[in-house]
DNA sequence: GTGGTCTAGACCACG
DNA sequence: GTGGTCTAGACCACC
């Protein structure tokens, strides 16, 4: 239920989380309910400050992930799976597009980057071996 | 010779100039010799804050792309052509490893990946068909 | 008997009960009497935090609305119905004014707010068509 | 330029900086450039924390009415002006739905409604003649 | 107990 | 100079 915080990856901290709860719901880890820690719950187990967990539950009602029910804390929006499973790849997409579109421009061919991404996809799976081993 | 600059890419401005000199050294576009407008000159070409073009020109200093010649401006080091040319698809990588890490952190698996990309490139060929025409 | 309540309508839910039984008084729907369902009751079978509702009673005892009658719980006092109707359309009125002072504020004209009125009292009627069909 | 902040109101100070921000576009006192003071001289100019002001204006980036230009502050969007003025009617016909929906609920007729809301309209006006006087 | 707002002040990247 | 992030701690309304 934690998110992994690493507060020097460039990412801040509050989107860390955000995406951490998006994830989650993408995954059917959180259910449509009240399943997500409180404000100060999380503070103190992941030792941040309350104002940057508040932050992050903030951006995810404001995208409609979170509901907050007040006095019970903040639960998992009915539209959230589904807006959160569409996320996962466009979040993705977006970014990847802009890496291809340098390529292009510096006229990489489309070889020479498939290629890239094997090698890549081929270091990735060898620190994350696939679960079924 | 001017960068396509796109303030908005998330990517600093004077870290797209400096790729694009890479990029134009690896490619030919830049020759061994005092080929780069002065700071001033390419603030004013580009519509860019001369200290963000001092930046990127110290960066490719430091990177032994650049040097300073007396009274001269700046000239591509005869080591450039070779560090640019074996830069070019490490740039590429890079960015391309932190988009596909973000994927796996999503467990978007491999094969969704290879579809986002076979697709992503199919756009770009649709804009730019193949000089060959 | 049950309110009608909408956790997210930002109106307190405190409140909303509070309406709803000065509403019910004015109605005729509440009498002169010990009608009020008790407070574990009522928390019961809307599903809301006895406190909640102990809140909302605790401020209808103030208004002079209600009355606790010793082992009995709360009972209509005689002067609610009377307070209660004149209240009827003030609960109205003051929540029109907060809108149509916003409006004002934002330079939208009279027109253009009775407009909006006509169109929001259309829509109403076509859910809830007049009680003499 | 300088918002009317009222703490008192109920309504959030960043809150308000944001509905004066989308007014003033949909006015046009507001145009498509960059011309919102920035965070420190409207925190300084309204003796507001400058947290205060950069979450109002963090507010209207979501909602892409400002958009960041690096070290330059922050501009209105070409899409603002069309934004905050269907925004100013919908924020309206929000509010005012749930009132005339409360009204409806408990027997209030249109005729009453329409009797309130020309008497309020009255009072504001009363309050605000009309520029042209 | 819950989330929400506000203030205060430090630090960073960018231009 | 600009905005962005984070921490710290106070206060509030609501449940």
């Amino acid at each position: 239920m934690l998110p992994h915080i690493d507060p020097a990856s460039g990412i801040p901290i509050y989107e860390q989380i955000v995406r951490h709860v998006k994830f989650s719901v993408a995954n059917g880890t959180l259910r449509v309910d009240e399943q997500v820690p409180s404000v100060r719950e999380m503070a103190i187990s992941t030792a941040l400050n309350p104002n940057t967990v508040a932050r992050a539950y903030r951006e995810l009602q404001n995208d409609g992930i979170l509901i907050a029910i007040r006095g019970m804390g903040l639960a998992v929006t009915p539209a959230a799976p589904q807006l959160c499973r569409k996320l996962r790849l466009d979040l993705i997409r977006e970014r990847l597009r802009s890496v291809l579109q340098e390529a292009a421009q510096y006229q990489v061919d489309a070889d020479e980057i498939r290629q890239l991404v094997e090698s890549e996809l081929k270091k990735l799976n060898s620190r994350k071996p696939p679960s079924g081993t």
